[in-house]
Order: C-alpha cells, then structure tokens, then sequence
DNA sequence: CTTGACTCCGTACTATGGTACAGGGTGTAG
DNA sequence: CTACACCCTGTACCATAGTACGGAGTCAAG
C-alpha cells in the first residue's frame, strides 16, 4: 500500500467498519490527510499506522478517549515518555486490580456452582439463594470505584 | 424492616438510586409489591431481597439482562437448579477468559512499561511506537468475539 | 453512457446502565 | 394551614462505542 487509500480500503487493511473511521474522525482521533477533489477521504501510511495504535491500544484496554490523551500527548513536543510511561502505569493498575476483581468472582461462582446439587427444582436453588444474602465481598468488578487511578 | 418500604426506604436500603429502582421496574426486574392508595409503590422483603440478588449478580459480572433470565428460571417452575447452575458455568467460563485475555494484556504494558526509557521525547516514546505495530496477539479484553458462551 | 460499487453528509438508532428534570400530588410536623 | 420532604409520571439526557439509513455525488469497467 503506497500513501493513498481511500477509506474503504483503509477500513478492509485494518479490519474495521468504515462507519467507524468517519466516528473516530468525529472524535478528532483520526483525520483524513487528505481530500480527492470530489470529497473522497485519503488516507496515508501515517493515518493507518494511527488507526492501527487506536485498536491496539483499545485492545489493551484503553477507551477512545484514554487514546486521545496519549495522542495529544505526541503532538505536545513538551510531553515527555515518561507521560506515557505513567499513564501506561495507571492503566496496568487498573487491568490488575480488575483481575483480582474477576477471580474473586470466579472463585465465588466456582463455590456456587459446587453447591448446587443440580436437579432441585429452582426455588431451592442454592445459587439463587445465596445471591439473595449480602455478599458485598466478593467481586466489585462493575459495582463501585474501588479508587486506583 | 417489617415488609413495607417505600421506595426512598428501599433505596437507602440497598444502597441504590431511587430512580435506579424504577429502572429496573422498567426492566420487569422488579414490581413494587404493593401501592398506597395515593400511588407510592410499597416494597416487601421479598422485593428487598430480590434487590439485593440483582445488585449481587451483578458483582458478579451477569448483565441486567442476564439477571432476568435467572430470575425468569425460578419463576418457570419447571425450570431446574441444573439450568441455573449451567448458566453459572457459561459465566465462569467467560470470566475467565476475561481474567486470561486481562493477565497477557498486563504483562504486555509491563514490557512496554519496561522499554520506555523515560525522559525521550514522545516522537521516540517506545510505547507510542509499539502500539502501531501488529500487536494482534496480546489482549483482546474488548475486541473481538471469542466464542465461547 | 450506463451500471454498480464506492463515497459523501447528516441524522437516527442500537445496547448498557443508569441519572436528571419538569410539573404535579401526598404525608406529616409544627 | 403551611412548609417541606417525599413520591408520582413521563421524558430527556449522560457516557461508551459504535452501526444503520437516506439521498445524493463519484469512479471505473464495459
């Protein structure tokens, strides 16, 4: 690919929705470099490889506007790796304390499902009601802020 | 508490938003037990304790919707501990994928943290760099589709 | 020159899980 | 009786990350 995709193919080389790349543009996360005469997106090499750091970056778990952050942080000349370094760090934080989060929950699950002696009928299910009793210890993976980053 | 909260009481209760409340009563997750004559809902343990399972399903990582459909499994009296139990496993199941994908998505900001010798200006910031490449691999906490549930 | 694929723009809609507001009625204490 | 807290309904709005649609213009092959 030789600096001039249109956004179709620009969506085909990195396996995203074209719909998607005109969302990101609104979002000023990504920007044509340039116009066909009739109004046609062109795309280059440097715009691909940035759609190809938003989708990496999502993957690691960065949200739309996290990206942007560390987007602007490049075109700030002041801004310094070590910018990133931290917000990387943050967000390393974050994914862990998710982790913890969801094998607590998987723990409890296991125990739940231990429990079961499958057959009961439902109003005994002892899933069901144990999910009535307050267990506010286990995992807090969506319920509350638990305040890291 | 002797079986008739309104909703305010409820609410403060279990820790929620009022209006929470009637989001999920929007959702026929749960129906006020009662009305006063003037129209305020009255809620019995019943519905205190059905409250609570939805709050701690969700901790434990069930969707609204999926709540419902377990809620929906004790209504169908036919319905057997075993269904339950199996979803319980899909969930697992899920969860743990999550926990997998979330590890190898750590570990990976940990080698870019790693790399990132900071202090160099962003344009060389490895972090930045390694996210435009073809880092297919590592985590795919959001992105796609991994079969299994 | 026509056809079909591609693109444009703007707007609306999806799902998820809520939260807020307007404009009224109710309940109770002083 | 008045004040104030509480509740009612309905509707709109928030964030997140897209997806879909309508109606029009453009591009390339035959």
């Amino acid at each position: 690919m030789d600096s001039a995709l249109t956004i179709g193919q620009l969506a085909k080389e990195v396996g995203v929705n074209i719909q998607t790349i005109r969302y990101y543009e609104r979002l000023k996360l990504l920007a044509p470099t340039s116009r066909k005469p009739s109004g046609y997106r062109l795309y280059s090499d440097e715009a691909y490889r940035r759609l190809r750091l938003i989708k990496n970056a999502q993957g690691l778990g960065f949200t739309l506007h996290e990206i942007e952050e560390l987007l602007d942080l490049r075109i700030s000349s002041k801004a310094r790796c070590r910018d990133v370094q931290r917000r990387a760090e943050a967000k390393l934080k974050h994914i862990e304390a998710k982790v913890r989060d969801l094998q607590s929950l998987a723990k409890a699950l296991q125990r739940l499902i231990r429990t079961c002696r499958a057959g009961q009928p439902t109003e005994q299910c002892p899933i069901l009601a144990s999910l009535e009793n307050e267990n506010k210890a286990p995992g807090r993976a969506k319920g509350g802020r638990s305040g890291d980053d």
